[in-house]
DNA sequence: GGCCAGGCGGCCC
DNA sequence: GGGCCGCATGGC
């Protein structure tokens, strides 16, 4: 099994190459972004971030006095933009200053959990992207992909999704975050909703039936 | 025009 | 502890 996920690994590797992630120039500009890109497209959470940039609030300091309508109207792009100005406004609040190094991984995995706003993947993206520390994240592209791999089953939850990983890899922050930012790209250009199979570079193992595929 | 995007909390049972 | 719903924009 070891040998499978890190053969997949390669494999993403080798076809799409360093991804450099998270694509932000600040430890609180990957916080922000963690939170904008709920359930949205990248695209549109980079013009919010643009629009807070311009501002000169993409802080969490900046975030905390601003009023929840003023950054409401600056991060419109990124969609879901009444409920995300209030979560941005919560945790700028309770993460400026929060430094979780030196802490127990479960210790601070949990204070992110408890923050209204922050659900498994945004706890874990903020720990493995801004903080370095090695937690997998799962999101709807990991999901799918390793259903499609037949190495998860068809009824699948966050925490036993982030197990197949935790056990069979070593847990390595340089790893976790390549892989995952790798496995995205991979959804983004062929393991989409409807799968383009062409030139997939795990096609070989995968489930999926080449021939229902209308290319 | 419809589908989809790097989820989450609040319900309900 | 799982299933469903509301939240919303912009690109393709």
């Amino acid at each position: 099994m070891n040998n499978k996920l890190l053969y997949i690994y390669q494999q993403l590797f080798n076809q799409y190459g360093k991804q450099e992630w998270w694509p932000a120039d600040t430890t609180e500009e990957i916080i922000i972004g963690a939170i904008l890109t709920q359930n949205t497209n990248w695209m549109n959470v980079t013009k919010a971030i643009n629009n807070l940039k311009a501002k000169g609030l993409c802080s969490l300091e900046k975030l905390s006095a601003a009023p929840d309508e003023r950054i409401a109207s600056l991060i419109k792009p990124s969609g879901y933009y009444n409920v995300k100005a209030n979560r941005l406004k919560n945790i700028s609040l309770l993460l400026k200053g929060w430094h979780p190094e030196g802490l127990p991984v479960k210790q601070a995995r949990d204070y992110l959990l408890a923050i209204k706003g922050i659900g498994e993947e945004t706890a874990d993206s903020i720990l493995l992207y801004a903080f370095h520390i090695p937690e997998f994240v799962i999101d709807t592209y990991t999901i799918r992909l390793f259903k499609r791999l037949a190495l998860l089953p068809e009824k699948v939850n966050y925490s036993s999704a982030q197990n197949l990983f935790l056990e069979n890899l070593p847990r390595n922050p340089g790893l976790f975050n390549e892989y995952h930012a790798l496995i995205v790209e991979h959804g983004k250009t062929h393991c989409k909703k409807k799968p383009v199979c062409i030139g997939c570079p795990v096609r070989s193992i995968c489930s999926v039936d080449q021939n229902s595929i209308k290319q």
